[in-house]
DNA sequence: ATGAAAGCGCTAACAG
DNA sequence: CTGTTAGCGCTTTCAT
């Protein structure tokens, strides 16, 4: 033991679990590191893995089925306890590899089908919210901007805003992942005559993205257009007006995968379960009723 | 070969490295996940480990000592290849295990002591270009504002300031880790009667909650107080007026350490050496000179 | 060429 | 309770 300390021995984790069968290594696939939830949802569950004796292999899938498919694949080779996966899109069930994982939790976007066990938030009614509020403020017409309804949670998100407009109109927009393609559609979108009086972004990335649309046509928020973002992120509550935004509960997404996860791996068999977590909502000044505008208005 | 396919089998890393001695396994330890800037370092990492065949284990220190020094060392049981650290202040030196690693890159921040690989950026230079630039727009006193001086970059930056600063008069605020803190000790300071005229804050998280106590106390930016932040965040570039920052090359540090890392592990016998990459700045309306202020300006 | 055997660092099972 | 031994899944080496 004076020599374990002298030299500063640890033991060799892999040649332990080789022998004991005890595996302490997590993984957790993302869809994109520098997108701040992911990265906020990597960041709690690695100190939570900790918590519970578990290392995170961190591997990101870059927004790609094929390169996911791989690395679904080569993390295997690491003998993982479990893994957690938030899926680029809802393909996951065929890119899993034939043998399976010892443990498997899916995060924040629902494959299309088999019976994983799953975490999510409640997508359709937080947008529903967003959609009301907005026709209760007196707007008549609203683009909704998505990435692709290939996203469940971008296709939840829609079906709860359809749901709840009421007598407002709505449109769908997909824009895609490449900014400058997001980019190049909203302008032409909202340089129409008849362009809608508010606008519901679907995710953080394209929000950005529609802000500074809004920002570069010299439109007024919210009296040329109202704005709503879902997934909030900390700008939005600097710029001004500060923006209506779904904000998604992050740290408690973690903290309930890695719980799950943690079962499982301590053999509880039973059926797939889902978890919903519950958004919040914050109203802010980019989607308040316009002062009844002054049809003398200039432009 | 049938039957690999048939089944999904891949070989176990493992009992493979045990055997061949060949480690593919890397490991990186941050302060701080959530900060976007490690989240972008962490995930260019992540790809070029992939491309040379490595996988990532993911570490975070919490920005404590304590932890990092555990983390440290428990690390090794996984006998990586190699690891890369931002160490959480500068005293890495102390808390690296006796044993040692195969392979050590110091990402960042500089240590106190000791000869490290080490890739970092021109934070005097960078900072020097900032005060210069707001002497030269005429403000005569400015705050510079950072967490403490134990972190080298903020010791370096508050040093290159004060060196191009000229006639302008400087003044060093430290104002920690802890959010409500910062916030506390700024106020206290913008709202004294002689307040300086520009604040200079030296990190991103500063900086937000910078602009935030400036916002609060309806100070106009840059008629009552100019503002400038070393490190660039999406939000400087949407809020009115957009903030003067100097922006790092965070991809480029990413793959000056994996290029070092990597030739350390193949068993390059040199000197330790130091790579400083060039930050570059982005000067906006947060920073330009007055218009030439009306003494009778109401205050 | 193909096949058998030894051993990487550890832990578990068993013997003294 | 302490000491020895076998073997986890691989790769390397040595023998055929």
């Amino acid at each position: 033991m004076a020599a374990v300390e002298e030299l500063g021995y640890v033991a060799d984790s892999n040649a332990s679990r080789l022998r004991s069968g005890r595996h302490s290594l997590a993984g957790i696939v993302v869809p994109d590191l520098t997108n701040p939830m992911f990265a906020a949802f990597v960041s709690t569950l690695e100190s939570l893995a900790r918590d519970d004796g578990f290392d995170l292999l961190v591997v990101s899938s870059a927004n790609t089925p094929e390169q996911e498919a791989e690395r679904l694949n080569a993390i295997r080779s690491w003998r993982p306890a479990g893994l957690i996966v938030i899926p680029c899109d809802g393909g996951l069930a065929a890119r899993l590899p034939r043998g399976g994982y010892p443990a498997l939790v899916v995060a924040d976007r629902i494959p299309d089908e088999a019976a994983f066990d799953l975490v999510a938030v409640d997508n359709a009614r937080a947008a529903g919210a967003i959609t009301a509020h907005l026709a209760s403020q007196g707007y008549r017409t609203c683009l909704v901007v998505g990435t692709t309804l290939a996203i469940s949670n971008v296709r939840e998100r829609w079906e709860g805003a359809v749901a709840a407009a009421g007598t407002m109109t709505l449109q769908f927009l997909d824009v895609g992942l490449d900014p400058s393609a997001v980019r190049a559609r909203l302008k032409a979108h909202l340089s129409r005559p008849l362009r809608a009086d508010a606008l519901f972004s679907l995710d953080h990335v394209t929000s950005l993205i529609a802000y500074q649309t809004i920002a570069d046509l010299d439109l007024d928020m919210p009296g040329d257009i109202a704005f709503a973002s879902f997934d909030e992120t900390e700008w939005m509550r600097l710029v001004r007006p500060p923006i209506t935004a779904v904000s998604q509960p992050v740290e408690d997404m973690a903290r309930a995968s890695w719980k799950r996860l943690m079962r499982r791996i301590s053999g509880e068999d039973c059926d797939a379960e889902t978890v919903r977590l519950t958004c919040s909502i914050a109203i802010r000044g980019s989607s308040l009723r316009r002062s009844d505008k002054d049809p003398s208005r200039p432009d």
